[in-house]
DNA sequence: CGTGCCAGGTGCCTT
DNA sequence: AAGGCACTTGGCACG
């Protein structure tokens, strides 16, 4: 496709907010946040209606380089090339300019339509909606008080007693890192100042790093295991047993 | 698109390795480390010659879903409809189902190629390395001893000595949040215990939070601001002076 | 709008 | 393989 063409049928497409797919080999230039350059390669360009710029090279999940909606995106003729200009209208303010050297394909549709919000589980929340309805499996004795009950160091997931104890306890769905085991401590050390007693303090996650399980032990916090995928499990069995009621 | 032709040609083209866009209204399923379910819609599908294989809806940046490189997807076709299967062969296991209602467009291309690498700068690698060199930056009596000192808790970006004390610098691209404060307190305070003397604490970056910096002054520690975007300034000079000399 | 924090985070590099 | 950490992180929810 010539130069000319792709600059007037993409000013065309953008400015009908078709969404258009150009597979080229071009050259990106980005300023903004950062900076990058690379040089020409074949790469496949994905304008969306909404305004968002997605290029890809043909390896990796990630894209090369992007612009995220807001933006003003153009396609101009210069020096026989077509360069494709990209705009962030609000902050951060960002750059991106596509120089087209050769056009492999080019597709432009016109009215998609997609309504549906995808639905994730197994995540966060769940783990934590389901221990509001099981808090036996933090510990036999657990009393819930308060799920996400808000402190100012921030917010204590679930809350709550064994015996006399006050418990923090500390939920992520992914392996625990460094940062979980300090927030913990942020919250245990704050409730122990405040209340002036022991407090007890747990991380429930499907597993733990070393270092930070090292430290969360020298700190005398616990861990307990716990895997978002028996959540799965658990449901499954709850429809069984209301099905059989 | 007859959905028998789709599997097809789908089949063939995936099967050798070329770069396609299936353009479609589909539903998806996912299973892996969370779990998601969306109902139909129109999407731009994009299979890499990597096996990578990401799913785009009209709307935004991030993908709808996707799944890493390495796969194995194929497709195939149950009660009259194209079945896109994609499975991870390696850890994390994960899968990915998408059922094809309508074929919008199709586009298969063999051999993109792209040999480039991204050049990405104005990073806090960036940042580390210019700070190397102008260390009065930091401090105008700042002497720098070690790049990327490791210590027991991890690694100081900046450590040398200002006068007769010691110094630790954290730096920091983007603005600093709490994570970056504790970070720097927990090098700080791990080194006062090592060396027995105060040591003095800096944090380098474009800016700093509101509670993050109270809680670096609380702890006696020193913020000082350092946009990563001057050094775009400073190079041009280098630049310039190099040309007129 | 800034702040905090989860995410199917991803990617890169070191042990 | 696991750990640690930056990222043009993106996204959302809340003050």
């Amino acid at each position: 496709m010539d130069a000319q063409i792709l600059s007037e049928r993409l000013s065309t497409d953008l400015g009908e907010r078709k969404t258009t797919v150009l597979t080229c080999s071009c050259s990106i230039e980005y300023w903004g946040r950062s900076r990058s350059v690379i040089g020409c390669g074949d790469r496949i360009i994905l304008f969306k209606p909404d305004s968002t710029v997605i290029v890809h090279s043909p390896r990796g999940f990630k894209p090369v380089n992007w612009m995220s909606s807001p933006t003003d995106t153009s396609a101009d003729l210069e020096d026989g090339r077509t360069v494709v200009f990209s705009q962030r209208t609000v902050k951060p303010y960002e750059e991106m300019k596509i120089t087209v050297d050769k056009v492999i394909e080019y597709t432009s549709l016109p009215g998609l339509r997609d309504e549906e919000k995808i639905d994730v589980t197994h995540t966060e929340r769940d783990m934590r909606d389901y221990l509001e309805k099981h808090p036996r499996e933090v510990h036999p004795d657990f009393r819930l008080k308060t799920v996400e009950h808000h402190i100012t160091p921030g917010f204590i997931d679930l809350y709550g007693k064994i015996g006399d104890r006050y418990v923090v306890v500390e939920l992520k769905a992914v392996k625990a890192g460094l940062p979980a085991v300090l927030q913990l401590k942020r919250y245990r050390d704050w409730l122990r100042e405040k209340l002036r007693q022991p407090i007890h303090a747990i991380l429930m996650a499907p597993g733990i790093a070393k270092n930070p399980h090292t430290l969360l032990k020298k700190e005398g916090m616990e861990f307990k295991k716990f895997n978002v995928h028996k959540l799965e499990i658990k449901k499954e069995k709850n429809t069984l047993e209301k099905w059989m009621n």
